[in-house]
DNA sequence: CTAGGGTTAG
């Protein structure tokens, strides 16, 4: 009996490239996508959007346009699921102008936007900053027939939040019974986070206040964005007070809750109580990660105690924890706060070793240490050693290097670096400036107190 | 056989 072939047909590929999508394997749903034609497989418009989404979670935006481009060669007609999908693949790319283009195109190819586009393209426009589009686009849903939801104004929330505009966040938290929509737990917290990142923690808190009686549950993250604005405010005791209350009202802290009370313990000075909640932690059965450590780490420099920086560092591996280039740039930082910039230096050349790349702030942290050690000679050092590791040195890294050459009696030397930050594309601001000038009248009077005679030569 | 949206920590 002949073996029984199964021809793979359009809804084999389908499947396929839908389940490499899922797998988060773009090249491979790309692969069998190219490999349709010499199997004689007509891809259709499902295989379009699947490979389309595909290109999105990979975070690859511009082969989702030319896919998006293609198909009208092959015949292939785009509906919403098409648009939808090169929507968010733009606003992944962080493309807002690309995702309001598709958006404007879809009338003119006869695809009627949904919700989700608006969505889509309202979330690209958060992720540019441009929540006053966001907003427009929310005005505009009306007109275009589709109604927004609760998701459509939490996302306007998110944008307002990014510009900041913590006034607007509340005002469409206020709009919202109007078009009989209600505000829920998601809307809270973005509500929370607009106040938060405005340094408005006392409306952030009256927000969280305010829960019960709009009869919305708070969750974890409405917590968590509440411990923030706390620690933004500089309240160690509220963001504290907030994690006692989380048991009753039977929201369990994770690792984000503690990585947010140790921030706020660290911002105030609290190195003691930052430690402490990292050791209650295990008991917690929370596991800390990296930025748990990162902050606890910076909650030790900010107090002074580089040992228990490095200490934390050293206990990372250990704790199954692989250090990232903040964790070291936190225990270089603590170093230079602590004088100790041998040991700064010393983290500097074990990056490698531990395959971590560092970064302008890993810089400008060792450019410091060196320079409050005095060494002006190993911050010019670092400097010019920065473009071979291939980091761009920034305003930053040559204000500290200005400022050891300053401290160093070096005023030729500040005032050649400041030279060279034209050619190096770095715009030199005030404390480039006040470093530069307070370099060149030390060296007035250096000169003045060595040559006290060569004004008459 | 397809997809897609909103909130938190360094």
């Amino acid at each position: 009996m002949p073996k029984a072939r199964v021809v793979p047909n359009e809804i084999t590929y389908n499947a396929a490239i839908s389940a490499f999508e899922k797998g988060g394997q773009w090249q491979l749903a790309l692969n069998l996508l190219s490999l349709m034609p010499e199997a004689r497989v007509v891809p259709d418009k499902i295989t379009y959007s699947a490979a389309i989404s595909a290109c999105e979670k990979g975070g690859q935006w511009q082969l989702a346009l030319s896919l998006l481009s293609l198909m009208p060669d092959a015949k292939v007609v785009p509906n919403e699921f098409t648009y939808n999908a090169a929507i968010s693949a733009c606003e992944k790319g962080g493309q807002w102008q690309q995702a309001l283009s598709l958006l404007s195109l879809m009338p003119k190819v006869s695809v009627v936007p949904d919700k989700i586009t608006y969505n889509a393209a309202i979330s690209a426009c958060e992720k540019g900053g441009q929540w006053q589009l966001a907003l427009s686009l929310l005005s505009l849903m009306p007109d275009a027939r589709v109604v927004p939801n609760e998701i459509h104004y939490s996302a306007v929330t998110s944008a307002c939040e990014k510009g900041c505009q913590w006034q607007q966040a509340l005002n469409l938290l206020s709009l919202m019974p109007a078009v009989r929509l209600f505000p829920n737990a998601v809307t809270y917290s973005a509500a929370i986070s607009a106040s938060e990142k405005c340094g408005q923690w006392q409306l952030a808190l009256s927000l969280l206040s305010l829960m019960p009686e709009a009869r919305v549950v708070p969750n974890k993250i409405t917590y968590n964005a509440a411990i923030s604005a706390c620690e933004k405010g500089g309240q160690w005791q509220l963001s504290l007070n907030l994690l006692s209350l989380m048991p009753e009202a039977r929201v369990v802290p994770d690792k984000i809750t503690y990585s947010a009370a140790i921030s706020a313990s660290e911002k105030c000075g609290q190195w003691q109580l930052a430690l402490s909640l990292l050791s209650l932690m295990p008991e917690a059965r929370v596991v800390p990660n990296k930025i748990t450590y990162s902050a606890a780490i910076s909650a030790c420099e900010k107090g002074g105690q580089w040992q228990l920086a490095l200490n934390l560092l050293s206990l990372m591996p250990e704790a199954r924890v692989d250090p990232d280039t903040i964790n070291y740039n936190a225990a270089i930082s603590a170093c230079e706060k602590g004088d100790q910039w041998q040991l700064a230096l010393n983290l500097l050349s074990l990056m490698p070793e531990a395959r971590l790349e560092p970064n302008e702030i890993t810089y400008s942290a060792a450019i410091s240490a060196v320079e409050k050690g005095g060494q002006w000679q190993l911050a010019l050092s670092l400097l010019s050693l920065m473009p071979e590791a291939k980091v761009v040195p920034n305003e930053i890294n040559y204000n500290a290097a200005i400022s050891a050459c300053e401290k160093g009696g070096q005023w030729q030397l500040a005032l050649i670096l400041l030279s060279l930050m034209p050619e190096a594309r770095v715009v030199p601001n005030e404390i480039t400036y006040s470093a530069a000038i307070s370099a060149c009248e030390k060296g007035e009077k250096v000169a003045a107190g060595t040559w006290p005679f060569e004004q008459h030569a």
